[in-house]
DNA sequence: GGGCTTAGGTGTACGCCGTACACCGCGAGG
DNA sequence: CCTCGCGGTGTACGGCGTACACCTAAGCCC
């Protein structure tokens, strides 16, 4: 009556264990020894499945891309490179810590390679040239991935009593600063820490970009 | 004679330390521990001058901003900005392991806020309007910071044996990423890997957006 | 069916890490 | 002279990733 009868660990469970508990507990409090636990697995026994825990963490790229669709066919270079970026957003944003992981990763994975490939392919396709296109992908950046970095990543307090104490101090010392944050740029009720919005701002600056290379390729 | 005339530690010349024990042994190296070892002291002596190892990391941030120059006065706000830009990525270059760092922190110190705000700055009394330099900050992103994020971090092999057994792997399966990497864009001679000169590259993107920007300020 | 291989889970152990907490020597100020 | 507190010490704890030897049970060939 032991219920011995657990389903076997594969790869592709661990890789969505360690998904779903970095989206549960967060980024931090993902170890292997928790993440074996979660499996009711001594954490030697991930060993088994995963080379150790970077490719846990390549691993866990490679899921975060596949939940990006895929270009849609029929459309000009423009729309489908920022339907596909937005895509990407969207699964960034399901899951906060991605961005972090991607950006610490050494070397590019398989799949990540192949995303590239593909968004590359977009472009010349769509008859960019070469360098044109080389060009581009380094002005976009992370935001190739959907997500760009944030000068400071929101720090998340709620307490309204501190957010007023800190805005007063924000406008004592750093008058800029403190006006930026609490212009919303495009609409008027705003209030510093949450003051911009940050998909808008997001796509500004992407149809931008891209916008400037559709220019250049055709003057 | 047991020379215990240590000059007495500081928070300056803690930071300072681990600066350089950074620089030359790898970020992923910095451990108190092995910071109090440089110094000839017991580790939790740091946690007189240093809050933890977070408050470190800040205040190694803090010791970078303060590398680089301040903005020459009577200039363009575009030649300002982009002068200021390019010191900070020579500052950044300087310390590659900076710009994870700076990525990484959850809030910003005084003197991150400090330097934003004289970017800010720049651009208000350059006269462009307060929605249209937020724009502008959220489109520079981590240029501001004097970087942007690789696509994938230059692997450093220097072996050509294995270097090029990954070319030919590349364009067998990501023909576009190998058209990429072998165009070297703006000169002939390139080989994958460091086909692309990425100072070329910084300052053509962020020449790009500088400009849109400035376009869109006089129409 | 008997023995072999082997994939997959176990147990123990090592060396690192950050840091809490109690302590103590010593120079300065009352 | 006595006290106070600054700065360095020693010990210890809990966590981490993972190397290595081991065991067990299922699958396979003869």
């Amino acid at each position: 009556m032991t219920n011995s009868a657990r389903t076997p660990l594969s790869r592709e469970r661990v890789l969505l264990g360690a998904v779903a508990l970095a989206d549960t507990a967060g980024i931090d409090s993902l170890s292997m020894r928790k993440l074996a636990q979660d499996f009711d697995v001594v954490p030697m026994a991930l060993y088994k499945h995963v080379a150790g825990k970077e490719d846990l963490l390549d691993g866990m790229v490679d899921v975060i891309l596949a939940e990006i669709e895929p270009p849609a066919p029929g459309a000009t270079w423009k729309t489908a490179a920022r339907t596909r970026i937005l895509s990407a957003r969207r699964a960034l944003l399901r899951h906060p810590w991605a961005s972090r992981i991607i950006e610490s990763r050494p070397a590019p994975t398989p799949a990540v390679l192949a995303y590239l490939n593909a968004m590359i392919g977009i472009f010349r396709d769509g008859g960019l040239s070469a360098g044109l296109t080389h060009h581009l992908m380094h002005t976009l950046g992370s935001r190739i991935y959907g997500f760009s970095q944030e000068l400071f990543n929101a720090t998340a307090t709620p307490d309204p009593q501190a957010l007023a104490a800190a805005a007063t101090e924000l406008a004592a010392h750093f008058p800029h600063v403190a006006e930026l944050a609490t212009t919303a740029s495009h609409d008027g009720h705003s209030v510093v820490g949450q003051g911009c919005d940050d998909q808008y701002e997001f796509e500004f600056a992407l149809d931008l970009i891209l916008d400037a290379f559709e220019r250049r390729q055709q003057p």
